[in-house]
DNA sequence: CGGACTTTGCGAGCATGTTCCGAAAGTATC
DNA sequence: GATACTTTCGGAACATGCTCGCAAAGTCCG
């Protein structure tokens, strides 16, 4: 009945390879081959360990992609943000943004569960910016955590649907099948789509995040202030 | 040289299989063995043909997804929403979230390029109910669509979101192994974070979409108005 | 050392989405 | 009917993420 070592606080036979070393593999392995070679085999052989090995260091794909997240996130400069409380928090929300959308895994591991909790103290520091900026400008604590996560969603939201979009333009578009199209509207059920029309293509591709966030924070911010004359008279 | 078929204006050996019965068959095998067993081989296992055919009549898996969910969205109920404008754009966009949030797939097609451009006449009551919603209030057309694309992200962001971590909680947590954990918060780094502590992820559970749409939609409402009256005067 | 125990290494194998390419089955023209 | 052409069919095969189960390699205790 052998108790821990109590040196390492481990048993059994020690781990040819540590989460460290996965780390520096992935790197040359993006180095030398690009992001999208970065898959369980080919790290692995990188490492030099068998296929199915490197899943006693992580827990599955994900897990690794957080890891890399992690020290993505761990390099990113850290720009100086506004000090008035709403302009800080809609910086701060830009900052992630486009943190979010530079990074090639976003689309596989933005939604998460945790993704925040993981960001390590070198991301933190926006999420508490913007929390911090919420709760400065009067919010109770509870509304600044609602306050960032629905920044977070409709962060997430944008970053995944932009990212998908410019994913499917890349692709060669095959010879078409048996594809019924898009119906055409009909007017007399969707007037203003139908008014629309072709420009709606051109407007939804259109980058509005800022004044987006802009829009989102002051209504937020508005209902705060709101709630707190409420409950006080 | 042969032209095509007056009749069908088609040529060669017709297909075995349309994408009606394709419908049929999905709904077949996921009232028999639920809709995780909708998968390429199994559905044309159930039509009978093999395997790889399939891809003559849909483009990629995501193809077909789309195509389930015009079903879904054809048979969904039509609630009658509020005339008031602004209650109107709300009630559809919490309309939408709760059809997306019981849909199975929503998770791996709702970022796609063109999703509500294949909603179909069944379902894009709703899209034109926020945008009329908004142009009624006086919006251009722009900032209608604009208006809606914002309330989009940020309902997309909230589904993906809750769906993945209502996902992850069904999984059993398998024993730990070489996990370094959360990092332990900095009070001096993360003052705010570090007070809210334990109660954020209590806080970050919390269903307040409603709220939020609402936020957004009077903030994004009251830069309308306000460039409306920057450009007037 | 020897045995009990613990942890890691890894080959085999599975499921799934997807592509390739040759064979099959139609249609139109002669 | 024969021929040219077009389109579909489908088995083989590939890449990838992941699980299983057993063997190997350590550590602790006597």
């Amino acid at each position: 009945m052998p108790s821990p070592n109590a040196k390492t606080g481990r048993t059994g036979r020690p781990p040819v390879t540590s989460r460290a070393e996965i780390l520096t593999a992935a790197r040359k392995l993006i180095d030398r081959h690009g992001w999208e070679k970065v898959t369980i085999r080919a790290l692995a052989g990188e490492l030099g360990i068998g296929g199915t090995t490197l899943y006693r260091h992580v827990r599955d794909k994900e897990d690794l992609l957080l890891l890399l997240m992690s020290e993505y996130a761990a390099q990113l400069p850290q720009p100086t943000l506004p000090s008035e409380p709403r302009e800080r928090i809609i910086a701060a929300a830009i900052t992630i943004r486009d943190a979010l959308t530079a990074w090639p895994w976003a689309a596989d591991v933005l939604t998460t569960d945790g993704f925040i909790g993981r960001l390590g103290d070198s991301a933190l520091w926006l999420v508490e910016a913007i929390v911090a900026g919420a709760i400065d400008h009067g919010c109770s604590p509870e509304r600044a955590v609602h306050l960032f996560r629905d920044l977070w969603y409709y962060t997430v939201g944008e970053v995944l649907v932009r990212a998908h979009s410019s994913r499917k333009h890349e692709k060669v578009e095959r010879p078409a099948f048996t594809d019924p199209g898009l119906v055409d509207l009909d007017p007399s059920r969707t007037p203003h789509l139908a008014a629309i029309g072709g420009r709606w293509a051109v407007l939804a591709a259109q980058d509005t995040y800022v004044q987006g966030v802009r829009a989102f924070v002051d209504g937020l911010l508005a209902q705060a202030t709101a709630e707190a004359r409420d409950t006080t008279g």
